[in-house]
RNA sequence: CGCGGGGUGGAGCAGUGGUAGCUCGUCGGGCUCAUAACCCGAAGGUCGUCGGUUCAAAUCCGGCCCCCGCAA
C-alpha cells in the first residue's frame, strides 16, 4: 500500500521501521522542523528524521503541514494511507480525508483512557496495573476517532515509564503492521470510543515536584512514571534534587527494616530516618519511601547514601 | 556564541600559593547471641589533560578533552 508516515520522537521510529521492513510503500516522511535543541542550542533533527534518511526515505518537515504548501507536498505524493505516530502537529479536516483509506493513528494507551500527549506518563504515575497500544481511525478530535485494534501491557510495580515506552513503541509497530493487514483484507471493524475518557496532559515543572504529604506509594509512583525524562524532584537544604530510583516501604522487608518502619511514628513528612545500604529512608504523608538513586543539580546520579555521606548529612534532616 | 555547575585515593564531597582532609567503602584486629551497630589499626591519590607564571600550584593564567543541571 501508498503510505505517508507522519512522526517525530524516538517513539515513533519502530513503526516507521516495521512498515518499510514488512515491505510497505512509504512514499514520504513527515516529521517537525529541525530545531535548536539541548545543551548549546544545537540544532538537531528527529530521531524519524534520522531514521528516515537512514532508510533512504524522501523526508518532508513543513513548519505547519495545514498550510497550503504542505497540503500540496502530500497531495503530490497521493498516499492511499497516512500514517500518523506522535507527530506533534494537528491534521486538518482536508489532511484528514485526502487518502482514500483514511489516516491511521498508533496511540500509546487503552482508549478512551489517556487520551493525549503524555499518555504512559500518566498512565505509570496512576499506578495503573496495564496499559497498551491502540490504533485507531484518526477524526478532528484529539485522540477520539474509531478504534481498529489494541494491544494491552502489564505495568509492574517497579516498571518505570522508560521501560513502558520502548515496549510499547515495540508493540505499536507490530500492532500498525497488522492493523494494515487486517485493512487491506477488508476485515476491519471500527468501535467507537465509549466509556470514560480521561486526558493525560503535557508534563509541566509542577508535575515535577514531590510532595511529602501525599502517600509513599504515590510518590513512589511518580518518580517512575517521571523517570528517565523529566525526573521528580524534591529539594535539600535549598538545592534541588532529583529523585530517580525509590520503593515504597513494605512489611515483607527484613527486620532490621522493620525496625526502622516503627520509628516511623516519629518526624514529620519528608524527614531523613535513616540511612540503610544505599538507601535513604523517608517518612511520607502515609508509609516510608525508600530513596535509592538521586541528582544534585550539575552532578550524575549517584546512590542515595553516597549523596548522604559527601553533604555530611544528619538523620533527621528534611527533603523539601 | 542561550544560562549555569563540575572533573581531588573505590564512591560522594572539603580544600583559592607552601609538600592533601572528611564521610562511606575496602583490608586486618577487637567487642557481641548477632549486626549494614560500636572500638582499634592499615592500605589506597602523578589533585582530567597540555602549557605558562612563581623559590613554591589542587590552588593563579591560557588552550584542549569529558560529565551534568536549567532552558528549548
Amino acid at each position: 500500500m501508498r503510505l505517508v508516515f507522519m512522526g517525530t520522537p524516538d517513539f515513533s521510529v519502530p513503526a516507521l521501521r516495521a512498515l518499510v521492513s514488512e515491505g510497505h510503500d512509504v512514499v514520504g516522511v513527515f516529521t517537525q522542523p529541525d530545531r535548536r535543541a539541548g545543551r548549546g542550542k544545537n540544532v538537531k533533527p528527529s530521531p524519524v528524521k534520522v531514521a528516515a534518511e537512514e532508510l533512504g526515505l524522501v523526508v518532508f518537515q513543513p513548519e505547519k503541514i495545514k498550510t497550503s504548501e504542505g497540503i500540496q507536498q502530500l497531495r503530490a505524493l497521493a498516499p492511499e494511507c497516512i500514517i500518523v505516530v506522535a507527530y506533534g502537529q494537528i491534521l486538518s479536516r482536508d489532511i484528514l480525508q485526502l487518502p482514500s483509506k483514511g489516516c491511521i493513528n498508533v496511540h500509546a494507551s487503552l482508549l478512551p483512557a489517556y487520551r493525549g500527549a503524555a499518555p504512559i506518563h500518566w498512565a505509570v504515575m496512576m499506578g495503573e496495573s496495564h496499559t497498551g497500544v491502540t490504533t485507531m481511525l484518526m477524526n478532528e478530535g484529539l485522540d477520539t476517532g474509531d478504534m481498529l485494534l489494541r494491544q494491552e501491557v502489564l505495568i509492574s510495580n517497579e516498571a518505570t515509564t522508560g521501560e513502558i515506552h520502548d515496549k510499547l513503541a515495540v508493540l505499536g509497530g507490530e500492532l500498525l503492521i497488522d492493523t494494515l493487514c487486517e485493512l487491506e483484507k477488508g476485515r476491519l471493524i471500527p468501535i467507537p470510543q465509549t466509556g470514560e475518557s480521561n486526558y493525560a496532559p503535557l508534563l509541566k515543572r509542577d508535575h515535577e515536584g514531590l510532595d511529602w504529604s501525599r502517600r509513599a506509594v504515590d510518590l513512589h509512583n511518580q518518580i517512575r512514571g517521571l523517570n528517565p525524562w523529566p525526573g521528580a524532584f524534591a529539594t535539600f537544604r535549598g538545592e534541588n534534587l532529583k529523585i530517580w530510583r525509590s520503593a515504597p516501604f513494605l512489611q515483607t522487608d527484613n527486620a532490621s527494616e522493620i525496625e526502622a518502619f516503627s520509628q516511623e511514628t516519629m518526624g514529620e513528612p519528608g524527614q531523613i530516618i535513616q540511612v540503610l545500604g544505599e538507601e535513604m529512608l523517608v517518612r511520607t504523608g502515609e508509609g516510608v519511601l525508600r530513596i535509592s538513586e538521586v541528582q544534585p543539580a550539575g552532578k550524575r546520579a549517584m546512590p542515595a547514601r553516597d549523596f548522604f555521606n559527601g553533604r555530611h548529612g544528619q538523620v533527621g534532616e528534611k527533603l523539601g
